[in-house]
DNA sequence: TAAAAATGTTAGTCATAGGAAACTTTATTT
DNA sequence: AAATAAAGTTTCCTATGACTAACATTTTTA
């Protein structure tokens, strides 16, 4: 009987999720993007959608074709990308996904490193770690003076010295 | 020039992550557990660090020989693994963070997914975010009437459906 | 101490998702 | 319309880190 308690490793937890998860994180990342532009712009084309995510148009295309097996983008070779219904209700849940953890990452003072930091705990936490993250924003906004307290918190540990770095080089 | 607002795949900030970090996030995962491990024990075996891992013996050999190349472990074939200081001074980070995200995650309520969500956002984070993470532990910590207040403020969204999941099958 | 069991290693396979190069198709110029 | 440029595709290659199977070594037990 297993406590629950079993640790893993990055790449084993990544093979678990394989196997009930829809999409894979890279995967995520394409449908998420597609979704932005296409809210704007009705369509995206494989080569912006490349640029949007600094990788090669090889790589897009090989990503869409598997969005299309998946019913989440209508597309056919050399033609415009449009998300589904489906594609579109998952895209949404994505952005929103992100706009909760980047909120709650600027609430707790994260500034260089957001986007950065945001696009990893995306593909990082269980929709019940998401909630949290969302009902500490509702917190800070319902109580702005717990809020500017936490501001004021914050500076005085803002130049101290915490060693938090990787110790060696 | 770049506006530092460029997007990446998951897989892209990999990529881009190996080029100045030393290990990768499941040879942190080793690392880590044999630092655990040692600390107790003084050294640990393949078989007994795969199975912490819940990965075979021949996938822990593999990143052994390579956190021994690193200078991070002491270890011969068949022999048992000790830590070099380098690699305690390296787990002892590891552990560190690995504890303060936990009872960052915690202290926001996540419960029943906190290992998972430690194990994967311990890959995910800068280690500024680290230390925003650290801050509000202390906040919460210094501030009891908060932290009470926080829980209560929890209670009330507990049950409310915020349809925070994947929207489809 | 010889046989059996447990432990550890090596070699080869897989999937993901990135890239380069060569090619095809579509769009733009002249 | 033909030539050129841009966009998209395909094929092949790479790395990581899982796995299995076969083999080697060490330890235990009879």
């Amino acid at each position: 009987m297993k406590k629950g308690k079993e640790f893993h490793t990055f790449r084993g937890y990544q093979i678990l999720d394989l196997e009930d998860k829809i999409l894979t994180s890279s995967m995520e990342d394409y449908l998420e993007m597609i979704y932005r532009i296409c809210m704007e712009n009705g369509y995206i084309r494989i080569n912006i959608l490349s640029r949007k995510l600094n990788v090669r148009p090889s790589s897009t295309t090989k990503i869409i074709q598997k969005l299309g097996i998946l019913g989440l983008v209508d597309y056919e070779k050399y033609g415009i990308i449009r998300l589904t219904d489906k594609g579109k209700a998952l895209g949404n849940y994505l952005l929103r996904r992100h706009e909760i953890i980047e909120e709650f990452l600027l609430n707790l003072g994260v500034k260089e490193t957001l986007l950065k930091d945001t696009e990893m705990i995306e593909h990082s936490i269980s929709p019940n770690t998401l909630k949290n993250f969302y009902i500490f924003n509702k917190f800070l906004q319902e109580n702005p003076s717990i809020s500017n307290f936490y501001i004021k918190f914050k500076e005085k540990y803002k130049n101290e010295d915490i060693e938090l770095t990787y110790p060696i080089k």
